[in-house]
RNA sequence: GGCUCCUUGGUCAAGCGGUUAAGACUCCGCCCUCUCACGGCGGCUACAGGAGUUCGAAUCUCCUAGGAGUCACCA
């Protein structure tokens, strides 16, 4: 049998990471055994439903790299592949499974079904409709009486299926509540729609998170009522924001849109989630998209939480900024350095200093903001304990910069070459030179660059009038 | 509260009856070095607790504790 898998998202606003998480295992899942990943929009819920949701859902797949091989956009076959435009379907298919005697017409009220919670606001429907005789049934429906369908569950005996990351998951029927399959407006409910469409849409492999757990054996009593097979299950533990608290949308800070706007790259965010439950049997931990989908399998996937850890794929991030052409990380930076205190200078240049010195796209304006906060130097920033040097040997060394800085080509190796004679001509340490040159130059503890490629960045007239104002100072 | 599930360093995470209990992030040293960073080397820190089973348990069983999920005409 194909393997097939889904992602059914409900368009209820950003993506965040635990639902990007999800989709891409199922996805992984799917193109490790060349199978098909569809993307089912889950739209049942009129009213948590969010103008341009289903857009974002789009883009972050797009970006992410997850394709999906069917879905609303891409008719395999077996659409709509939208809950909202097979409406219909539910309902005929409620009414075949309340023939098969796997549901039944309720009509009891909100008021009466208030009625039967117990002390502890659990509440148990009683299966009163389910003995209703079918004329009484005929006689409410014939006089519109208001209706849902609900599930008939077994009174007794246990219900156990195997999951593939939890193993056996085995529930006592008389624990489970005859739910509401078909909604009083016509529309399903969740469980149900889910239920039929997977099997219509010939879904062999059901991927989604563990909050699905203990409902699950609910759904394989409805497969089974229909006659149909049962699909297998991955359910997948949560990704926590931190010991008790679990990542979601509600803390706005866990959306995969924010991280792209913090300077993440697409590729670092899918791989880091990918680690967030699962690990190879190799424990590598940067993986291309193939390569995950290479190495992907059930096998290695968790069953206990996991904590975000923006720390760690900030480190991830690095990782790909630093192998990235140089070109593509100038093209990215780029806008970056529009909007900081670069804008106008040598970005070729910049790009060269600072590939090797950020992890995200958002370090660029922190790092580059010496360039136009330069004021006074505080004579603390001369002193370097190993380099022994403080404000005193600035003021000595520092004149001895100007000749070179007036007359040595301006590039970087010519001045770093002019300065290496000319130290040695007079006897000076070169590593005590260059830094107070530095820090006479920036007025900052730290750059990305020494000092003869922040005069290289700064120009000739500038550099030189930095550091009569720093000489001056001292 | 019932039911289902989870528990290895601060975090991610190997491990599936015999290991000095990997590795990674973080942090701290050292080296490299025109500052910082990169890189290299090294270090700190873990099997939730208790009973069993076994020659032997992080690995199997049970109990306790802690945590999560679920118990909607939400998904």
């Amino acid at each position: 049998m194909k393997v097939r898998t889904r992602f059914a998202p409900s368009p209820t606003g950003f993506m965040h990471i635990g639902n990007l998480r999800t989709a891409l295992y199922a996805y992984l899942y799917a193109k490790h055994n060349g199978g098909d990943f569809i993307l089912r929009i889950e739209d049942t819920d009129r009213e948590r439903f969010v103008e341009g949701a289903i857009d974002v859902i789009y883009s972050t797949l797009k970006k992410s790299g997850i394709e999906h091989d069917e879905g609303p956009d891409k008719d395999g076959g077996v659409g709509p592949y939208v809950q909202s435009e097979r409406k219909d379907l539910y309902k005929k298919y409620a009414e075949e499974l309340v023939a098969r005697g796997g549901a039944y017409y309720c009509f009891c009220d909100k008021e009466r079904l208030a009625g039967l919670t117990d002390d502890k606001g659990v509440r148990k429907y009683d299966k009163h409709c389910l003995h209703l005789s079918k004329e009484e049934v005929a006689a409410k429906l014939a006089a519109g009486v208001p209706y849902v369908i609900r599930q008939n569950i077994p009174e007794e005996g246990m219900t156990e299926y195997e999951d593939m990351v939890y193993g056996t998951i085995r529930v006592p029927c008389a624990d489970m509540e005859d739910e509401v399959l078909l909604k009083s407006d016509g529309m399903p409910t969740y469980n149900f729609a889910n239920v039929v469409d997977d099997h219509l849409m010939k879904i062999s492999h059901v991927i989604r998170g563990n909050e699905y757990l203990s409902s699950t054996p609910k759904y394989n009593l409805m497969y089974d009522a229909f006659g149909w097979e049962r699909p297998r299950y991955m359910h997948l533990p949560p990704i926590m924001k931190d010991a008790q608290r679990k990542l979601s949308k509600r803390y706005g800070d866990a959306n995969f849109e924010d991280f792209i706007a913090k300077g993440y790259l697409p590729e670092a965010i899918v791989n880091y989630i990918a680690l967030l439950g699962w690990a190879p049997k190799s424990n590598q931990e940067k993986m291309t998209l193939n390569e995950l989908i290479e190495l992907f399998d059930e096998s290695g996937v968790n069953k206990s939480p996991s904590v975000f850890d923006e720390v760690k794929m900030k480190w991830l991030n690095g990782l790909y900024i630093k192998e990235m052409p140089e070109e593509e990380f100038l093209r990215e930076a780029t806008p970056w350095f529009e909007k900081s205190a670069a804008k106008g200078y040598d970005y070729a240049l910049l790009a060269k200093l600072l590939q090797g010195r950020i992890e995200i796209f958002g370090e660029i304006p922190e790092k580059v903001s010496f360039i136009e906060e330069y004021g006074p130097v505080n004579p603390e920033l001369y002193f370097h304990k190993k380099l022994k040097t403080d404000a005193v040997v600035a003021k000595e060394l520092l004149p001895y910069a100007v000749d070179v800085l007036k007359n040595a080509p301006f590039d970087n190796a010519s001045l770093f070459d002019a300065f290496g004679a000319m130290c040695e001509e007079k006897g000076i340490k070169k590593g005590q030179l260059l830094f107070v040159l530095r820090a006479a130059i920036t007025a900052v503890a730290s750059t990305p660059g020494g000092a003869t490629e922040m005069a290289v960045l700064f120009g000739r007239e500038e550099t030189l009038r930095r550091l009569d104002e720093a000489i001056k100072q001292l």
